[in-house]
DNA sequence: TGCCAATCCTGAAACCTTTCAGAGAAAATC
DNA sequence: GATTTTCTCTGAAAGGTTTCAGGATTGGCA
């Protein structure tokens, strides 16, 4: 590797000098800059971002912590995360949780020994050690995303949870549907109670009675959604719609339908909230509460470079996206 | 932020001592170790990687740079490289090309600034300027995954892509058909190539005459792949069956034929390179060749982990993994 | 008791950069 | 022409760690 010392004795000038050049941190004649851009390009000279971090207390790498990047939602919240640290200037180190509770705490702490300027978490569960651990963590700015955390005071972007599936209830009332069952995630996760109580508010401002087996509990996984659509179906008075919390929970309920026979919509209507590129490759193009999650992965790291620089520094706010209702073909009338 | 000096005052014994407690490097006293540990705790120190990565000459990070973090292909990659990564002490440096050449070159300047200790690449078309600096980046292991380079001997990792679209060329004609249409991506990428030769590779062996017009120039995109779609779907002979080279082609597809009102599979086979999630969730599941998608990605970052230690040396080696055939229901015999 | 070997621990150099006080030269002022 | 100001550039310190030559202490042996 050729350092700052090599340029230097190439361009027969100073360490400093060189540096000074480089960083444009002074004005210098067009001799010495010259020389020296001369050097760096016989020599290949390039900058040592660990020196530079080290001297400078900061290393311009934000870290992103989530829980599946092969989940698309997430994986759009991390181009859109990727896309801004470009343009920013600022590197962008991934860790992937799996959902697992040990992990994440890894992560953080890795976060901290790479002295990353800020992080933008997806909080999972957080259990005590969890909250200490994230607590310590935040010598550095921190921007959640997607999902919250209770009793953390911490940027967040999210999305309007509540609206969301009390806007797709409305939806499937006004359609003529009153038994409406609902694949949601485990209660530990923000988003889930989020958009289980705008599902239980739509159904009340609609006077419609809570029918506790039409609350199938899942994971935001294919797999358990699967079998919490599975026990749905299985139901002597089945409902005739379903909403489906998240896109890989749609995956599951509809695979759940075609494996147990039903035919969507005419047999069930199913609505899920997220939409995603395959929604309209197969039959049936599915009904969706869309996420603006490209937005939301500007904006989260938009408020994280914000906070690193000391550009916004009010008390921690929560920004809220709204969906937007994109009905296609998985959902129909209920005439009957 | 409390710093080895910090912890060594506290402990009352020098610095040299406490970094040998931390890293285990020597033999220390039961004494020594418990105050050096009891510091540490009270304090909450934590090792900077920062400093420990310049004065070690290695950062025990990896870059990982691909096309697209959004499509699921990818994802998975990511996916298994982290756990690989998380398994062996090292950290992830994520970038996204977006499949563009200009901020792939950035992507690739930026690995060697940052000093990451090898990368892993999704190369994409490459020009000169590409090349060369492509070359500057090999101070440190690269090896290649999903796609090559022709004319640089990397270590890489990749679907035996010849033999993915010849067994489902293979599959087809078994079926009956003989009017077999390909969607394919653009020549410059490696894998696209080797997929229409796989293909006309199968065409020939079973004798079948290739009909141009079924050679569908798309871009590995849906969009674009929606329409190279469209295009064989207007032809007066139609193709019974379609070879989809790649998932988000696969998206197109399947999207061309529902808007065009053809079903599959009863007026067209339809049968893709990739399996994904939502594969089986929808009408049709799709037959696919699946990749081994999380094998490769491990089997890369283990290649890497290799070079890098040295555990490994000797010439570029290109591992060739065997894809796997999965017939579900969007393709079926031609009867006619 | 005296000496040597073995065992622990210390302290300083080095990794590559940025920054800044100040040296030296040129220009400006009286 | 002497003095001050301005403009460039230099050189060294500092940032937090690892490493290693060597100092200090202990134990063993004659």
């Amino acid at each position: 590797m050729t350092t700052l010392r090599d340029v230097a004795r190439h361009a027969g000038v100073s360490i400093g000098s060189v540096s000074t050049v480089i960083n444009n941190t002074a004005p210098v004649s067009p001799t010495l800059r010259a020389k020296v851009l001369l050097a760096i390009e016989e020599l290949g000279y390039v900058p040592d971002a660990v020196a530079r971090s080290l001297k400078m207390g900061r290393t311009r790498t934000i870290g992103l912590i989530l829980p599946d990047i092969t989940n698309p939602h997430f994986a759009a919240i991390a181009s859109a995360i990727e896309i801004a640290c470009d343009a920013a200037g600022y590197s962008l180190l991934l860790c992937n949780t799996m959902d697992n509770p040990t992990k994440e705490l890894r992560d953080l702490r890795l976060m901290r020994t790479q002295r990353v300027d800020g992080v933008i978490l997806v909080p999972g569960a957080g259990d005590a050690d969890y909250v200490g651990e994230l607590k310590r963590a935040v010598s550095v700015p921190v921007v959640l995303i997607d999902r919250t955390l209770p009793g953390f005071d911490f940027d967040a972007v999210v999305l309007d949870n509540r609206a969301a599936s009390h806007g797709l209830v409305d939806y499937f009332v006004r359609s003529g549907h009153r038994r409406i069952g609902i694949v949601i995630g485990p209660p530990a996760i923000s988003i889930a109670e989020e958009r289980l109580g705008g599902y239980l508010q739509g159904l009340a401002d609609h006077g419609i009675d809570v029918e506790p087996a039409y609350i199938a509990r899942g994971s935001f996984q294919p797999e358990p959604d699967y079998h919490a659509t599975a026990r749905l179906l299985a139901l002597r008075q089945r409902p005739t719609a379903i909403l489906s919390t998240s896109n890989h929970t749609t995956i599951g309920v509809m695979k759940a339908l075609l494996d147990k026979g039903f035919r969507c919509p005419n047999d069930i209507s199913v609505a899920g909230i997220d939409d995603f590129v395959w929604a309209t490759a197969f039959s049936p193009k599915m009904t969706v509460m869309a996420q603006p999650i490209t937005d939301m992965g500007r904006l989260a790291a938009q408020r994280l470079f914000g906070r690193i620089s000391g550009t916004i520094d009010g008390p921690a706010e929560v920004l809220v996206s709204a969906p937007a209702l994109l009905v296609r073909e998985s959902t129909r009338p209920l005439v009957d």
